[in-house]
DNA sequence: CGCGGGGCATGACATCCGTCACCCGCCCGC
DNA sequence: GCGGGCGGGTGACGGATGTCATGCCCCGCG
């Protein structure tokens, strides 16, 4: 029988998914959480031997809370089920120490497939965004990346100065420098793009 | 037995919600959309009592979706079931003939009531949203939602003027009525206040 | 009929943005 | 130890953006 933990800020798409994998024989839906942090717990105190969670969840997000129970010594593995098909969500998934990398696209039916694989220590990862995740790295500086989260919010160049403790003018540099590396036409197409991408 | 179609855009998602409902034993999913295309034609060939259906869907999104089986005269009520705690959502799915709107966030067993109140000819609304929905209604033009849409995508004044037929000016003339009515600073922050609305 | 308001446009002005050239200081490798 | 990256900064320029005043046309409504 595997254990699993699922880990989903949805109430609605938890318990759904939960409805999913009871269905299946072998698996076993040993505790649910809303958040990373209620997630880490749970795993803690279960010791599943796989952990189903989403990546966009309040507090701890999904590929720290990956992070988190890789460094805690748990043996438990951790499957990333994410809305997200973006190749820099990947990377840093499986950089995190993610055994698996599903999307919320796939058919329903390979999720308890690939609750099986990665508990018996096999990786899955959905193959053709696997392929496209090791030629596309984030292009952005750590600054760039900085400046251009808060252009997207609509924060002006001296707002972002102000809360990066930069000057102005490199504020634009930055986001200068990214426009252009994006291929952009403005803060805001560039914004775009890097969201789409995953490099937020 | 109430027979329910269901549609939503993500596999994964749509076969987790359709477990869901079949652990039910007075509930039946009679049929599965990807898209709301299918879903309309399947409402058409099968005629079930419910149909339960995000909104953003690739295609034909749920409020058009709901509109149309309405349009065609079918007895299928609509059911929302989405993401978004969005006002302006919930009064165009009103309008649209929906007859129950539910969020994703709320917990799962929930669902099934919802389909049975829908079923039985009530209506089943998320009762803090509701309480908003009449108060806050988009004070945007039509035009102004139109300019602000492109320049949310990044798009520069003349451009936005050259795909609506429109001169430069006046485009910069609704952005910034768009800008003083929303209590933004710029067109960036204003596009997503609206988005957040759900007034796109 | 008159008049107000919405949609559209123009022109002018002050900022803001995007770009470029160039500068400094620091750390790292050769 | 010295030349280059690299992070950070300055100054200036042209174009884009946000604001305001003003004017036109058309339609609905009192």
């Amino acid at each position: 029988m595997i254990r699993v933990v699922l880990a989903e800020d949805q109430a609605m798409v938890l318990g759904a998914l939960a409805a999913l994998l009871e269905i299946e024989a072998d698996l076993e839906v040993v505790g649910r959480a809303a958040d990373g942090a209620q997630a880490l717990a749970l795993c803690e105190e279960l010791r599943p031997d796989v952990l189903v969670t989403d990546i966009e969840m309040p507090g701890l997000p999904g590929l720290e809370l990956a992070a988190a129970v890789k460094a805690k010594g748990l043996a438990t593995r951790v499957l990333i089920l994410t809305t997200f098909a973006r190749p820099g969500y990947l990377r840093r998934a499986l950089d995190a120490g993610a055994s698996g990398y599903l999307l919320k696209d796939a058919p329903s039916a390979q999720l308890a497939d690939a609750v099986r694989r990665v508990a018996a220590g096999l990786r899955a990862v959905d193959p053709e965004l696997a392929a496209e995740a090791w030629s596309e790295a984030c292009p952005l500086t750590e600054r760039e990346r900085q400046a251009l989260r808060l252009a997207a919010l609509g924060r002006s160049a001296p707002d972002i100065a102000g809360e990066l403790g930069l000057s102005e003018g490199t504020v634009r540099n930055y986001l200068s420098e990214a426009i252009g590396k994006l291929g952009a036409a403005n803060r805001i197409e560039a914004a775009r793009i890097a969201r789409d991408k995953g490099w937020l």
